[in-house]
DNA sequence: TTAAAAAATACAATCGATTGTATTTTTAAA
DNA sequence: TTTAAAAATACAATCGATTGTATTTTTTAA
């Protein structure tokens, strides 16, 4: 931005022939400043229209009142919830909010980390990428004095808090309900095993299928990155398989696309093959069966992880929480085998 | 972040027994610093584990090499779309990009635009709330230095470009297409008609009904802010209304809710009804009946907005355009009259 | 009225990087 | 070898706000 047009606190102060240093404290509302000063200098700032600079501020203060999100991707209804309840909780507290996508790239995530590291955000909540493996680059941050909170996806990092929801309980009790409703060859749609998260929902599907004496086949388990393609892909392989009568998806996109596939090879859903989503996407209540789904507090899930990160930056509480939210199973009819 | 971890150019000059401001030249690869202590100093740079302090750097140059886009809420596809689009050409330019949620509402707009120049982005993206009327907050940050595009829902405002779709065209289209489907009562759900975006969508239908002879009956023109609600409840109003055989949408959300309402009450999409919606959600092509609807090139928007804007900042053209681009009639099931 | 205490304000260094100017060192030409 | 030109580096001011310390002014109490 231009130079010339900026109003500075020295403006001010030279126009009323007193300190830059009152000025400044004044605009802060220090007692520090009489109340008449106080009233001639707020007076005098509108007057030039002066705005403050938050970049010579922070750098003064070595301290940004920002932090980012780093969030695999805004259009997935999920995120934008989670994203909504950190907007709202850390606006309250007087933070601003810096989202940022990171595609499901891991390479991408390591640039984000770095502007935000560059940008020296007070902290940094984050749901890794499914390619994440190594945390360097967190690692990196948290050395400069940054703090980190996962969300949805917990990873194991040192001096880090998490929240998220019991993904093997939610995976137990949604594959529990497909065998429970007449299923017996349930494919599972796995997501990347290199995060928790994907290997707790599939080991609850596998610890499901166990309880009911059910053999676990490995090949049920398609693992992908749960994108429609994928679902369609997945569904191309189950007609291979022939006997295959339920499906418990990670995700609600798979799930969908693998349905709407189903439909077109003349598949009866919930007949055939049962189905059961996870996320709870707005979609998932429209599409034709409407799907069986595993619903989380996203929004709470998004104000609590906001208060954690900010418990943390502003040390309110040094230790680290790994919180875990309660799900709930959506019965709707892509799952009723009757 | 706490200061003490910081390493700063001075640490590392302090370290070689060499000036700052060559440490600081050599990390811009600055031809006036020698190839060799450009490598000392690289190196004990990624020793000391440097990171440069972007806040200092934008202070002193006034230029943040950031852009903020204002957006009406991220969890419509629509405008993901366009993030995406945004985020795409502004990271190729060397540009990161703060995203912000208005929400709709004018008040935190405000709020939004007055702390992007506290924080002295470059520009801003911006897509006004449906309650925007008074344009003075952009005023203030165009008074400093700073630049503006506008996209999708287009402004009157002196040196600021603009992009978007010919609303009025496409309007005028999904009407049309009703009409040749043998509609003849059809209601319109319309935004706020403070700006220009909703306007012209009420008009093109208006003048398309006009061109076929029928008359244009005010008490059919549904004003509201088009979420889920308000189609439930322009749903009910055209029950009540009786005889409408037609409906279009200003937007998918309003169009989808309406649809499931009227199919509860056991009102046949299209044969009694027809609808047409607008966006292209994802959704809309999964409802069933699939929805008519006008699709947007939304991420060719976002890169031509982030171009735009990026022209300014850079001043390679100093002229305002107003670019609009071209849509798509998407024709589903909704619409067939017979 | 005067001294001490309290309030208000001024001074000056600082945050970390950038950049115009000055100085020193190196290179090339005479 | 000497000198001019070019290259490399150092010096010092600056961006705009904050903040500890010093100074001045005002208030209070004796």
């Amino acid at each position: 931005m231009k130079k010339n047009e900026q109003v500075t606190i020295h403006d001010i102060a030279r126009a009323l022939n007193i300190d830059s240093s009152t000025v400044s404290r004044a605009l802060n509302d220090s007692p520090r400043v009489s109340s008449k000063t106080k009233q001639k200098i707020l007076d005098k700032a509108s007057e030039l229209g002066y705005q403050r600079n938050i970049l010579a501020s922070n750098l003064r203060t070595s301290k940004t009142n920002t932090i980012g999100v780093i969030v695999p991707r805004i259009s997935r209804n999920f995120f934008s919830s989670v994203i909504s309840g950190i907007e709202e909780t850390a606006q309250e507290a007087g933070y601003s909010v810096v989202i940022c996508q990171s595609f499901e790239s891991f390479e991408r995530e390591q640039k984000l980390v770095e502007t935000l590291l560059a940008n020296r955000v007070d902290g940094i909540l984050i749901s890794v990428s499914m390619q994440t493996e190594s945390y360097d680059h967190l690692k990196a941050y948290l050395n400069h004095g940054g703090s980190i909170v996962f969300y949805d996806r917990p990873c194991q990092l040192e001096n880090c808090s998490s929240i998220s929801i019991d993904d093997y309980k939610a995976s137990f009790q949604a594959t529990e309900h497909l065998i429970q409703n007449g299923c017996r060859h349930i494919v599972h749609f796995s997501g990347p095993q290199i995060n928790d998260l994907y290997k707790n929902r599939k080991q609850g599907y596998v610890d499901a299928l166990e309880k009911h004496g059910i053999d676990f086949n490995e090949a049920y388990c398609l693992e992908s990155k749960l994108s429609e393609n994928d679902g369609v892909a997945h569904a191309k392989k189950i007609l291979e398989m022939g006997n295959v009568d339920g499906i418990y998806s990670s995700n609600d996109t798979a799930a969908i696309s693998a349905i709407q596939y189903l439909k077109t090879q003349g598949v009866n859903i919930p007949k055939d093959i049962a189905v059961v989503g996870f996320n709870n996407d707005p979609i998932s209540s429209v599409i034709e069966p409407s799907l069986t789904t595993i619903n989380q507090p996203d929004f709470e899930m998004g104000t609590i992880a906001s208060n954690l990160l900010i418990n943390k930056i502003e040390n309110k509480n040094t230790s680290n929480e790994s919180k875990i939210l309660d799900i709930e199973l959506i019965i709707r009819n892509s799952s009723k085998h009757n």
